[in-house]
DNA sequence: GTCTATACATCGATAGAC
DNA sequence: GTCTATCGATGTATAGAC
């Protein structure tokens, strides 16, 4: 039937407006984008941006969730090892990697840069999938407190933003991150044995 | 003389406007201070603040300025232990309450949170003597490699950004500060002793 | 030094023709 | 579904009177 072609090319035309979105944010800012540059992008006239998302709030929330979509499959793409520490930093590093390669990314999904801009439910899903994942992946680890999970996830992201802050492109922080799990997994193993 | 009072009083009224741009961005974050409010804020008419700052950038340097201003000298209002592993961890202790009291200080100060901003060489010179007395007394606790500083800068700054964004003003994260500073202090000491 | 008035730009969003 | 035209709000900065 034609109704399912239809919306197929819908879909496809929300892709590469997305995609486009990606880039000017690359360039400006994820807070820098603008609906006139948008649309100019994609070979539209701005008013005709509303056909596809009902406000610029929407705009970021699919953003939001692509770039949460971008991440799960990166992460489904790799095989992690069996043995959980290995693959806990073989999970923290690919997450690393791919919250460096894009700035304007890491803006959106892991740091408060939009003003106004939450999530939806149904956006914030994915995200939690991953970091639920996380969560499971440490704890196979023998990380099982809440407290501790906290702290690795607190020392990965305070490597990202001082990666991005004062070196980015580089590896002068980043580099440290298998280091980190380690020596905090040895922690943990140390004071469940000690006591 | 009462040249010395003119600028005695200018200096004042500048010092009321940097105040009222910090209560501005308490309120609607450190980018969403707009210059209408702020004269408002000081009972005068927005064109007239130009009399103060020749731009907008110009007001955000002064803060940023005096936002470096006010962490040095809660710095120096501390007295510091003698033991250099207790010193480090009263230091990281006081910039992280410091930091915590204040979510649009911190954008302006630790985060890249004004998009065109850069702070001016003069301004930036408080921040990297601040950065420095850290790395200083690092040193004195045996963290002399700038890997390993660099990791308790990140540490440190990870759980900052974690508190902040998941649990404003509370103590979920902040409250590892000490465990953490002692784990990386001891590995450093492990790893000289044992090559 | 403060004001009124205004220039000038940008942006998000809407109305309505085609 | 895309366009032109425009609204309405916001925001920085400047000109010039007082």
């Amino acid at each position: 039937m034609t109704a399912g072609r239809v919306a197929e090319r819908r879909e496809a035309k929300v892709a590469s407006i997305v995609d486009a979105a990606w880039k000017l944010a690359a360039e400006h800012g994820i807070a820098g984008i603008s609906l006139y540059a948008l649309a100019r992008a994609v070979g539209m006239r701005q008013p005709s941006l509303y056909e596809y998302f009902d406000s610029k709030h929407a705009l970021y929330d699919a953003m939001f969730a692509d770039g949460n979509r971008q991440l799960f499959e990166r992460i489904e793409a790799v095989s992690f090892p069996r043995d959980p520490r290995a693959a806990v930093k073989k999970y923290m590093r690919t997450f690393l990697d791919f919250a460096l390669e894009d700035p304007a990314r890491c803006e959106l999904l892991f740091e408060r840069h939009v003003p106004g801009f939450t999530p939806s439910p149904e956006s914030y899903a994915l995200a939690e999938e991953i970091l639920g994942r996380a969560g499971t992946l440490l704890h196979e680890a023998g990380v099982t407190s809440q407290g501790d999970i906290d702290c690795v996830v607190a020392m990965v992201g305070g490597l990202m933003a001082a990666q991005l802050s004062n070196d980015p492109g580089g590896n002068r922080w980043s580099r440290h991150l298998n280091r980190l799990v380690d020596l905090y997994l040895d922690d943990v193993i140390t004071r469940s044995n000690g006591r």
